[in-house]
DNA sequence: GAAGACCCTATCCGTTCGGACAGGTCCGCC
DNA sequence: GGCGGACCTGTCCGAACGGATAGGGTCTTC
């Protein structure tokens, strides 16, 4: 997680009347902390105050009166995910918050969002994206990076098809068409007591107590 | 994994310097593309050219030189949608594109996205968000409205949730939760018969033969 | 060759479903 | 008032389902 520092960006966009910009950055990890506040010091004209748990944070936020920022790490001291987000949010009057995360999630980016969050940064980002990101949140927009949302979305690593035997995945398929053990049997050629064991075997193998669980488990698993 | 955060991308082209930015913009409604130009041109130092159909656009990339960004409209002459814009990306080298489009398609800015544009922006947008967004992808990044992006997710009009009463929506939700009608009745403080009865209408409402049926069509219509 | 999978078939039994009766109460609306 | 709709209850019956049990077969693997 420690990345390398990379001091060499060329200052080359400064920011349109980004003067006096104020950003307070709450992250357990020092390092982190430091390498966006002097990046953000050095590159822009934006001023940092960082603090390393989230009662620092709103201790910050209190005494050190509306930032035009505020970067939250998800996993630090005090911090529980969506839940502070949301005290803080409701806290900070008109002030915008971010997080910044070093797990990549796409649900808490969702509901991070949802909840009203100027933004959702995972640490993979590089030093340079993050300074646009902070001045574009700064003016007010929402920020996430896209790839990272959408790949999210497809990812359907069927752990539990693998379980399923050939023919069992037939039945399933069948059931999921909403069909019954003897319409099933009829397309599979095969009789229906055999439909019936294969059912049993599935139902077991999936947690399913009957057909329609069955039915759900699939639909909801992607899967046909 | 992500050893290092700090990928410096240096753009091939003209570095993303805020003045003399160069933008192309071409969209057949001539009023929006004197707004954003002339929005633009005051608000950051912004130099546009701007063209009416995509055979216009094609002709000033390849006289006037490399732009910073390239805004195409989805729909004007000559232009096809996502074919176009994959035309384009590949005839414009490391130029940056991103599409403008007054109809707001969830499905199409995710295309666009993932064929490589750099962002997607409805016209609802108001001009000040347009002007962030416009620096922003010159810098690099990926734009689109999350909202926008996020909220044609769980678009639910419940075309078919209306037809059935609030009774049968209970004992459909019961039924997708892989219930029997026992349990179902034991839940909703009622009797076992008044289930069947409400399954019975239900299905001719949705157009099921049997609960497997009617909980495949609630969960693939996104209710529960 | 034995062990263990996956596949198929069959019978039996109790439960559940699906559908059809035939009632009843409310409520809003013409 | 009559009418329709949504809601509830009940009985009946045939069909389907869920599970247990007891076989048969073919493979691969040890």
């Amino acid at each position: 997680m420690t990345s390398d520092a990379c001091h060499d960006m060329r200052p080359e966009n400064s920011g349109p009347r980004m003067h006096g910009l104020r950003l307070l950055i709450a992250d357990d990890h020092e390092l982190v902390r430091d390498a966006i506040a002097l990046f953000l010091r050095s590159e822009g004209g934006i001023e940092t105050v960082t603090v390393g748990d989230l009662p620092s944070a709103v201790q910050a936020i209190e005494t050190q009166g509306p930032f035009d920022l505020v970067l939250l790490d998800v996993m630090m001291p005090g911090m529980n995910g969506i839940d502070s987000l949301r005290e803080v949010l409701a806290m900070a009057g008109g002030q915008r918050v971010a997080l910044i995360s070093g797990s990549a999630s796409a649900e808490i980016a969702e509901q991070a969002l949802a909840l009203g969050a100027s933004g959702y940064l995972p640490k993979t980002l590089s030093a340079k994206s993050l300074a646009n990101a902070v001045r574009f949140m700064a003016m007010g927009e929402q920020y996430a990076p896209l790839a990272f949302l959408r790949n999210a979305r497809p990812e359907t690593p069927h752990p539990l098809a693998q379980r399923l035997s050939r023919r069992e995945l037939d039945v399933l398929q069948g059931l999921t068409g909403g069909k019954a053990n003897k319409e099933i049997a009829r397309d599979l050629g095969i009789t229906e007591p055999t439909v019936k064991l294969h059912m049993k075997t599935l139902y077991r193998k999936i947690g399913a107590h009957n057909r329609t669980q069955a039915a759900i488990i699939a639909k909801e698993e992607g899967l046909f």
